[in-house]
DNA sequence: AATGAATGAGAATTCATTCAT
DNA sequence: AATGAATGAATTCTCATTCAT
């Protein structure tokens, strides 16, 4: 029974690492088979397609990310200081992550099927947690409230994606952390109500 | 002779239609070829690779791309404004071009290999504009000087593309512009100096 | 497992076929596959290009042609007796191969990446056994001993390649055995050290 | 006028090259057009086909070794001699035409359909000179009168093709003359009638 | 006569998926 | 449940030949 998991699982990892490392196209199940020490037949009775078994790596991945972030996030109090761990958490899972962002990011993120998948939803969902901060920080007073939620979520989104994205495209050489402090101002900023003096430390 | 010239367009034009509708990898030759009113055959006179072909098609939108830029930031004075008008021409520009946006933005941005060309360095200089008005903003002082101008790049360029990207994978159903406003807003006060006053209208 | 090693012949049969017929190029793995009841697919489950194919004929022909030289060989002594049975041998294994005939002499010996092959070598054995022949000729005191083994061993496969290639050329329409006496003759007149006396026979 | 033959002579000449370089298959009518600076089109004017092209090679080549022999001949006495000259004589051909060596030994001599052509035919009468040296040598009781004429024609060409088909696949490195005196040698003893005494120096 | 752009048939190779064992 | 051999559709690319200029 929980051999049966396992193995789901081991196909995921090597799914993960040989789409990471060509793409979706350039991966053949072949390979992925290897990887995972199972025979290729195999893999169909796990995944319905080659397509099913990409679409389920973020379904699993995303609860990761969501679980871990809830943990990061706990005792931690205002939106201001909630927004800058989720920054920090954004930039460190995908240090810690690179395979998986490629998959994410340059496969996953721009794949015209994804978006009509249910998993999408499930994905949607993680960074919805980051509109309810937002929300709060409008309550709080330091995120100007006549700003659209969703547009200041691009905001932090947009960069982020933006930067993690060029570094696994300049080969991870880096660190994605880098820029972290500046970031965290910028986006501050310009989300931030009253200027120059309430903002915290 | 402009007849070589005039079939190269026309290919070129196929090929961002096709390409744009399924992806690089989903795209075969022989559909380009159809569109393009040629043989297969041809193509190859003109190009040496179906990869080849992709590539060269940012270097004719790039240099489009550039050269109305230009034209839409002559006379305009100011960084405020002149960044103003670069947001809105983006935004402008693949409203209008929303095959080639799903080339660039959905395929070609996360290309391993596109990093490597040439074509990719003509097209970076397109965006090293950008880097001269924000230093031209910080030397008027309105932008915060101590700002990494890389990052505050990344910041406008990420939002954007953030922006186009969804609205070309939601199948470009609202206004790309509709949030114009609110962005450029959002990456002003991001980026601005002193609060309160000095932003002009 | 025996399935196999079964349908790997088969494939290597339709292929000594095809590529005698018609030639390295102008066969095409199409007709391979058809002539051995598998897919075109199939054939790359076993060979890894066309080129690899048409090399791995010799390897299993050489085989067969050691082996069975060897056989001939057995029991049989002086050194003119064994380049008369060579001789022999190599005008038979050719007028029952003619097929792979084509494809050792109209191709493969003029190939220019076979001669870079591993497979070549073992092949260039299984000719090596004759240079054994004439050595042992020169110690019986029947072949010249101030002659250069390598250029007797070029008289001797330079006239029975010569002639079968003939044979083949002409559409296999007589006898290749026909000249066998006269060869036999000519040849050992030209290795001969003592003239008119000591010849067996 | 003139032109027009100078024109074939460099389309030919070019042909050569590429040919002997490549092989027929893999050479491209295109890359003999660029080396005889003219366009693809014109070769369709001067010849019909490749294959046609192709065979145009020896019917010129011929006719130059067939002139060139035949001035060497001249003035020399006896069949020893004679034929003594031929095999320098062929060696040295090849020795100066590597390129056409390639195609008359490694191609055309191997090719199906070039036995059915009329060129073939001329080409063969270019070793139908060696025939009646081998027919006079039986008149001067130098060659055995029983053998066939035919058969000793065969063991000439046969280790003169052999040893210059080697020399051109393992790229030239050495002086195909080197093994000349022992050619000959090999050869006249085969042939000659009494043994020991007659021959001359 | 010369050109060279256009053609399109043809071939090798890949690989997701199936299915008998 | 697991295997892995077999499949065959699909795709890129080449190149001899034609033909309008």
């Amino acid at each position: 029974m929980s051999k049966k998991i396992e193995r789901r699982q081991s196909i995921i990892q090597a799914a993960i690492e040989v789409f990471g490392k060509n793409g979706f196209k350039n991966s053949s199940i072949s390979e992925i088979a290897q990887r995972a020490n199972v025979a290729e037949g195999t893999i169909y009775q796990y995944f319905k397609h080659k397509e099913d078994l990409f679409f389920s790596i973020p379904v699993e991945k995303t609860r990761e990310f969501c679980t871990e972030l809830e943990l990061h996030l706990q005792g931690i109090h205002g939106a201001f200081n909630k927004i800058s761990k989720f920054i920090w958490y954004y930039l460190h899972f995908f240090k810690v992550n690179p395979e998986y962002g490629k998959i994410l990011l340059l496969e996953m993120r721009v794949n015209r099927s994804f978006v009509k998948t249910k998993t999408y939803n499930s994905f949607r969902k993680s960074t919805s947690q980051i509109l309810e901060i937002i929300r709060e920080g409008q309550e709080e007073g330091i995120v100007k409230k006549d700003l659209n939620v969703y547009i200041v979520r691009q905001l932090i989104l947009g960069i982020l994606e933006h930067m993690v994205t060029r570094w696994l495209l300049k080969g991870e050489k880096y660190d994605p952390m880098q820029h972290y402090e500046q970031v965290k101002e910028l986006v501050f900023y310009g989300m931030s109500c009253s200027r120059g003096s309430k903002r915290p430390e």
